[in-house]
DNA sequence: GCGATTTCGCAAACCGATTTGCCGCGGCTA
DNA sequence: TAGCCGCGGCAAATCGGTTTGCGAAATCGC
């Protein structure tokens, strides 16, 4: 049996091969045929020392006819710079992230960097696994945000100069490593504000779990004080974070002596669920109860009534992520730490 | 002004030094600690020949004892593979792909992958611009989802040997490009079967714009035509994809002499949309239009009533294209194009 | 018109791994 | 005992760029 000729082409194609994966193209055949060394042609491409102008222009036809494009990996190796982030998020699938991962990848794509997205799934091992493979990989630098990992699991990374920004609040000790975060406090107390000024004093909160960080239940308190109503703990309840846990929540402020004219959800999540709990006992939304969410997520001007909440912007909080980061990686900037706080708006809809 | 020793340790902090980035620990420093040569190490760490159980102990040790993590961008360089794919989207924030990219990297990740994200926005532009940026990083392979490139646009990547899936169905003529798509024509058919038999032959159909694929359509007539129905032009309607294109074409359909009782919307979108224009005119949804959407979006369960809808699997999209990539990647498969159809189930709920 | 400086290009070292080719050694066969 | 083979290890080449050091030529200042 005979093997066809690999090396054939197809008749009438020009230069397009059938099977031959032609060799690749390198600077050293960009040299040659240009007539000079590949030192020469590197000047050309980075403009680091100056080329004279038609050796320039032979070297440029020369790289247009060759089709000639440089191989990252090989110059990564030398400049000890890769063009790439990491971003580590629990999920991609949750849809806060991928606002975020867009405006991460916006920022930093403009000015060349490629970013490698890792689902954690908030799970402890698979933050740091991710954090050991994409510094192996040399990625310029790093931006998570995780639920487990502290300052000190890091170190080590940072101290071999890997920049790292903390997206959330949870690795805010280290003197260089930069923060930005929602300013959910603030955002909860003006939630809290308008739910009093519209509803009188009566306003209840259905909080997150006791591990996750407590700034919107901070802003609801600090609310309250401020128009001094008196914080009945009673009507304060755990959620979960999730539509059942609101749900749950929402039945156990219904079933209180004097139940709640308005109730602040700490995520749009469980205002869902709370929604549930409203309507089967037959009450009206925001007749009856008003609510009130947290994140705005997408699909919370699609539920009847639209939801009322506070958007947490995604969009900016990853480019900010993206631009501390760079400052960092590409503009040298090697000072302490700096805190973004991202602010957070009301959107009024038609629950609250 | 004397600057301070970079090279000194905090007091009691072991290994951990200020400001000083140690030198990285290379493959070299292994095979100095372990008094053997570099190549040795090597075969080690790969285990491509065999190596003396006692040198291996020691070598172990020594890469312990310092922490090594070898360079993955040293590595590829020599190995010519990168360890990466690429995906390229129209838009990670549209909610069907983080769900599809998370099955792409679960499936490629288990294998020691990471992938680039890129979103072109269908940009024609952005699509060939990343198919170049990535092919000049040495991706592996790419997966993509593309509204306008077509086979001739990535011959010279294909004929160089890069792995390319096509997902979705535009570039299906390259006989090396392999081919996942949900199987559209089918899930279209069993919606409009479901709803011929449950509100009789008077079920419409909005579709998409012209210009994509028209499986959804012909499905919708094959349908009609098992069921000997005639297909009556007046009720297919076109929409835009989005929820003020269905809207508009509801009530088109609604103004007809004889509005239809059922109605299978291209997509979930335009059937919120539809369900707008359903409800302004006082009709409600099921009992005087039933409405069946596509895709089964995050929210498509929200809504009120919830949707029926066919479920246009993402995840598993994902995860046949990384698998199909992953047999020309890693298993050497070098065969001819291969075509993954992926079967979208109806999804029962209220809506119809 | 002459030394000093700048411009321009080349050869070689370098980045950090993998892979090839070779060699010494010990055990086995004939 | 000569010849052969497999094992275990090393030196050197290689991947494809960037960067450094040096020298020849061109330009400048006076």
């Amino acid at each position: 049996m005979v093997l066809e000729d690999p090396g054939l082409t197809r008749p009438g194609s020009g230069e397009v091969k059938r099977f031959a994966r032609t060799r690749r193209i390198t600077i050293d055949d960009v040299a040659a045929r240009a007539g000079v060394s590949k030192t020469t042609v590197s000047h050309v491409l980075s403009g680091k020392r100056p080329v004279r102008a038609d050796t320039r222009r032979r070297v440029e036809r020369a790289i247009h006819e060759l089709d000639y494009r440089p191989d990252f990996i090989a110059r990564s190796l030398r400049t000890r710079q890769s063009h790439i982030a990491a971003l580590v998020i629990p999920d991609i699938t949750n849809p806060f992230f991928p606002v975020m991962a867009r405006g991460f990848e916006d920022a930093l794509g403009q000015s060349g960097y490629r970013t490698f997205i890792c689902n954690t799934d908030s799970l402890r091992e698979q933050e740091l696994a991710f954090v050991t493979d994409v510094a192996s990989r040399r990625v310029d630098g790093i931006a998570m945000v995780s639920h487990h990992v502290h300052a000190r699991d890091v170190e080590g990374f940072v101290q071999n100069g890997m920049p790292i920004v903390s997206i959330g609040s949870l690795i805010v000790d280290h003197p260089l490593v930069d923060v930005v975060m929602g300013d959910d406090e603030r955002g909860a107390r003006d939630a809290t504000e308008f739910l009093l000024e519209r509803y009188g004093p009566n306003v209840a909160h259905i909080s997150g779990s006791a591990e996750g960080p407590p700034a919107r239940e901070t802003g609801y308190r600090e609310a309250l004080a401020a128009a001094s109503v008196r914080v009945r703990s009673d009507l304060i309840v755990e959620g979960d974070w999730t539509r059942a846990g609101g749900a749950e929540a929402m039945r156990t402020l219904l079933d209180r002596p004097s139940p709640p004219r308005a109730v602040f959800c700490a995520n749009d999540l469980m205002a869902l669920g709370a929604l549930d709990a409203v309507e089967e006992r037959g009450l009206r939304v925001p007749d009856d109860v008003a609510l009130l969410g947290y994140d705005d997520v997408e699909w919370a001007s699609l539920v009847r009534p639209p939801l009322t909440t506070v958007l947490n912007p995604a969009y900016d909080t990853g480019r900010a992520a993206a631009n501390l980061l760079f400052d960092r990686i590409a503009r040298g900037y090697e000072g302490a730490r700096r805190v973004v706080r991202i602010t957070c708006d009301l959107v009024v809809r038609e629950s609250a």
